[in-house]
DNA sequence: ATAAAGTGACTTTTT
DNA sequence: GTCACTTTAT
């Protein structure tokens, strides 16, 4: 059987684990994607399991379609019919399918976090709450979080003022998101439950559908999650979870490892296998990541090994500030690559807040090597895609009042806020949202809108409502691309773009990586195009094909391994976090994701911090992160010229700044050729990191500054 | 109604 | 240093 090959007994004993519940306590980089894979061909291959009654749950839509494509390999194409997604994506197609039992119609919009934060942000004014006193955020985290612990509004628990503010917001925002046909994130879960629970045949039919159930990454499932898995698993019990309470990294998400706990109590009868063998990293790492791990306190110990050797010991770096340790990555990168060691590809830099990306991405551009980024914010965050993105769902979703407010004016036509106001104050009036009220509209037409609406705002707003008219005519029978043509057309919006600065040009062409991702939908209905859109994930964003180094945060980490792995901002207040510092569980939530990105390492380690650190763009004084303190010294690579600096009464290890002898190549005055920036004058040269760092003027795109391992720089005079 | 200029608040982490 | 949001001038 092809599908046990190549896997430890333990691997092998979970994979054919017979019917009941299961519980893979799986450490980093002991396979359990394969086991996962493994176990769902033997279910179809060897126990002949129809797809159809087999549902797996990853945690990004990334893992399902290479589970998916592995699962293919492993028996031939025989797992078609499999249900395979996400919580949020498997959710999506029950709730569309089952709409009738709903307070929503199968055309519902996915609003997303900043959707979200408009709806609060309009209800506190609506209200006429103060918003610096009541945080938007703050508010919405707390409906959030209720909604991830299935409290629905009526049973909002009131304890304090603020509480009974939530509640207040939390009632209105359900309605708001209900008149627009609209669910957020939280609510595909907690409709989903809601369904199951009220429906008592349908869950049934459920329970019963599902034979097997298979879920990734258990430990970051919240309470709604791991309750629809109950409910799924009623009928059957084949339930078969791989998780690691040590990776948990998404508590305020909602997150809760301790569901693990939970599934030994709802199923004592659960097999339990330990995968403590780890494939991936250098036994150095193992220890240090272990050395970081131990000091949480009421965890289960686990003993991690390899049988690849120590390997290379981890590298500790003391930098003076982000900027310097942005030059550090870059420059190592480039040496690496130049002496032949390692591919771009091989490398990846991890840190804890996106904001500390800028320095490093300004970093490899300056010196003109090529990166990628992890993040799906990145791209549908902009607000040019936003916008197109709005336009569509107003035509999937006439009702919804987010987008329609967001694009009513874009590119202007004449409706400012009075206008809309008063489209708004007359919808209300008529218990309509603004979207149907301007359906209706007709140009020149007698209706109650008359007397309400102003007229030359009237004649605005028709304007308008006949081009969303037409476009929700041609909803059904034009592909997603098609739509949009029409929609960039009518709005001309290209011109409305391209103002002739770089950066509308540059907002165009966006746009068309926009087309191009909606063209991949040419048989698929708008609905799946923008639901694949509202729930994409940022590791969904990353091009495995391109062989560079990779940009991503510690949480985007989580799944994926990399032969050389740079973690920067070791220090208090970036990791841990400032924001977690009174908050014990937060804390050991910090520790877990250190040790989430330590085993992303296979070969290579650096750990760096600096002197000082960006607070809001200025430098600030920064201590070294206490966890560093925590890895055993002789793991940690220049023990012979050590010298100890002492920080918050704790001993650090850092390594002696040994710079390799170079002879300088370039000098002043040089004149030199670039392959991209031309031709060029040597302004500055110096020996860093072993390597020739330049400052040059070009004649082309200015100053410069340059690794000249890397440039391929000529000289001509 | 809109464009420009000023303000302040703020950064964890993301489906 | 960056964003969203508000004020001010046209």
């Amino acid at each position: 059987m092809d599908y046990l090959e190549g896997l430890n007994p333990q691997q092998q004993q979970a994979v054919m684990a017979g019917t009941g519940p299961v519980l893979v306590l799986a450490g980093p980089g002991s396979g359990k994607t394969r086991v996962l894979t493994h176990r769902v061909a033997y279910l179809i291959a060897q126990l002949g399991v129809q797809p159809y009654h087999i549902l797996a749950v990853t945690f990004t839509n990334k893992a399902a379609r290479e589970m998916e494509a592995r699962v293919d390999g492993l028996i031939g194409g025989r797992s078609r019919g499999l249900t395979l997604g996400t919580f949020h994506a498997v959710c999506g197609r029950i709730l569309r399918r089952e709409a009738e039992y709903l307070p929503f119609d199968g055309n519902y919009v996915i609003f997303d976090a900043d959707d979200q934060l408009r709806i609060v942000k309009q209800v506190l004014r609506e209200f006429n709450l103060d918003e610096k006193r009541y945080r938007p955020q703050s508010i919405h985290a707390s409906i959030s979080r209720a909604k991830n612990e299935l409290i629905f509004v009526d049973d909002f628990p009131v304890q304090s003022y603020r509480d009974e503010v939530v509640k207040r917001v939390y009632t209105r925002y359900q309605q708001i998101l209900l008149a627009s046909n609209a669910v957020d994130f939280d609510d595909m879960l907690l409709w989903t439950v809601f369904l199951l629970e009220d429906q008592p045949a349908l869950r049934e039919r459920y329970a019963r559908r599902y034979e097997h159930l298979l879920v990734d990454e258990f430990q970051d499932t919240n309470l709604a999650q791991y309750t629809l898995l109950r409910h799924l698993a009623s009928f059957h019990r084949n339930i078969f979870v791989v998780g690691d309470a040590d990776q948990s990294i998404y508590r305020w998400r909602g997150a809760d490892y301790r569901n693990v706990r939970r599934f030994e109590q709802d199923f004592p009868d659960a097999q339990v296998i330990l995968l403590e063998q780890n494939y991936r990293s250098t036994q150095n790492i193992l220890d240090a990541a272990m050395a970081v791990i131990d000091r949480n306190p009421y965890r289960v110990p686990k003993k991690l090994f390899t049988q690849r050797g120590a390997g290379a010991k981890i590298v500790v770096r003391e930098l003076y500030d982000d900027h310097e340790m942005a030059s550090f990555v870059v420059n190592r990168i480039a040496n690496d690559v130049a002496a032949g060691s390692a591919q771009p590809g091989d490398f990846a830099i991890m840190y804890r807040t996106n904001a500390q990306s800028r320095l490093l991405e300004e970093a490899f551009l300056a010196v003109g090597l090529p990166y990628k980024l992890v993040g799906a914010q990145r791209f549908y965050g902009r607000r040019e895609i936003r916008d197109v993105v709005a336009y569509l769902r107003l035509v999937q979703n006439p009702r919804d009042e987010v987008s329609l407010t967001r694009v009513i004016n874009v590119p202007r036509r004449g409706i400012g806020n009075k206008s809309l106001l008063a489209l708004q104050t007359y919808a209300q009036r008529m218990g309509l949202t603004p979207g149907e009220v301007l359906l209706q509209l007709e140009e020149g037409a007698e209706s109650p809108a008359e007397t309400a609406i102003p007229s030359r705002a009237r004649v605005s707003l028709a304007a308008f409502g006949k081009l969303l008219r037409g476009w929700c005519a041609q909803r059904d029978e034009f592909s997603p691309l098609e739509l949009m043509d029409r929609i960039l057309a009518d709005i001309r919006y290209r011109e409305y773009l391209e103002d002739g600065s770089e950066e509308g040009q540059e907002r165009w062409e966006n746009i068309m990586e926009l087309r191009r991702l909606a063209g991949e939908y040419r048989s698929r209905r708008l609905v799946d195009f923008l639901e694949d859109i509202a729930l994409i994930s940022d590791q969904d964003t990353l091009d495995e094909a391109a062989n560079v180094p990779t940009l991503l945060t510690l949480h985007a980490a989580k799944g994926l391994e990399f032969p050389v792995v740079f973690i920067v901002g070791l220090n208090e207040g970036t990791l841990p976090h400032s924001r977690s510092f009174e908050d014990e569980e937060a804390m050991q939530e910090e520790r877990r994701l250190l040790y989430v990105g330590i085993t992303r390492a296979r070969d290579c380690l650096y750990l760096l911090y600096s002197l000082n650190k960006n607070l809001y763009g200025y430098p600030e004084p920064a201590e070294p992160s206490r966890y560093l303190g925590d890895i055993p010294p002789e793991l940690v690579e220049g023990t012979s010229r050590r010298r100890s600096v002492f920080a918050r009464r704790r001993q650090l290890w850092v390594e002696d700044d040994a710079p390799a002898a170079v002879e300088q190549q370039f000098h002043p005055g040089m004149r030199v050729q670039h392959p991209s920036w031309g031709e060029g004058m040597v302004l500055t040269s110096k020996l860093d990191e072993g390597d020739e760092v330049l400052d040059i003027f070009f004649e082309d795109v200015g100053l410069k500054r340059v690794v000249a391992s890397l440039a391929r720089l000529t000289v001509i005079s």
